[in-house]
DNA sequence: TATTGTTATACTCTATAACTATA
DNA sequence: TATAGTTATAGAGTATAACAATA
């Protein structure tokens, strides 16, 4: 009979924790993201772009999409064949990928936005704005100052 | 030129906030599985039946580390083969199956859990220990009040 | 008939390494 | 030589449906 040390109980350990309370969040979307056949991470390639206003080179979109280069590359080339993106040699550097939403893209966004935000407001609604507002804060915070490795 | 409504800043959404918040915990505990040749799934699944302390059935197993069942199966397979597991029919309902660590599995369990403690001591020291609690809480909160499907 | 779990299938993402082109 | 991005490859998870066995 080998016991077990003590550990925190399976439930309320961290990465559990967060990993629940994104799949509750994520409920809220993914029958709106499936009608518009986008997974998860397509969805968040086209919102880091819509955010970012003008364009991004490779590396800089997979930092904010937390997508690794490989991911990101073969979700940008599904993401071209559907017109939704461009991408361009930077001229001032070669090497350089710059991505950007076409004019399909944002419409496509511009689609998906309003139901998107109706979502959000209901999550809002149901878990109280102060508590999300301050929710969202901690977890930035632990972004920032727990990070064992920060780019 | 299509506008774009009004969107929360792709960055402050709570999903990617909760997912850059799982990144950053993670990256703690990731060398440490690799290690021991674990994916995070399979460790889920350890850690639960770990926590469990008796069998749980499938269904359970499933609910409780967030995984789909064909998922779990097969992660299921692959933990038995390496005798982490064992998997036996309920008598009492035929149809299901209970799940069971295995002393090989408790075993790497306990050689795990001494540094995956320290490296949670370290989150706890690094992040805060309030602040740390704190977080829990909201998110055990959130993921009570706003699951849109309470199973 | 409904439920439990597994298997089948197709798709996608992860992760590492190798490769190409450019700096 | 180092960097940016893509491609190659293997492994794994997601998601839906279909299936077998049991209740």
């Amino acid at each position: 009979m080998t016991s077990v040390p003590e550990m925190r109980p399976f439930a309320e350990s961290l990465p559990m924790a967060l990993l629940q309370a994104r799949e509750v969040a994520m409920r809220y979307f993914r029958p709106l993201l499936a009608e518009h056949d986008l997974t998860e991470q397509q969805w968040r390639v086209l919102r880091a772009l819509t955010s970012a206003d003008d364009a991004l080179d490779a590396g800089e979109l997979a930092a904010r999409t937390l997508l690794l280069a490989p991911s990101l590359s073969r979700i940008l080339a599904h993401l071209d064949e559907r017109g939704f993106v461009t991408r361009t040699i930077d001229p001032t550097d070669q090497r350089r990928t710059l991505v950007e939403l076409s004019p399909l893209g944002a419409k496509q966004v511009a689609q998906i936005a309003p139901e998107s935000e109706r979502l959000y407001a209901e999550i809002e609604a149901v878990f109280g704005d102060g508590e999300l507002h301050a929710l969202l804060e901690s977890l930035h915070q632990f972004a920032r100052k727990a990070d064992p490795d920060p780019s």
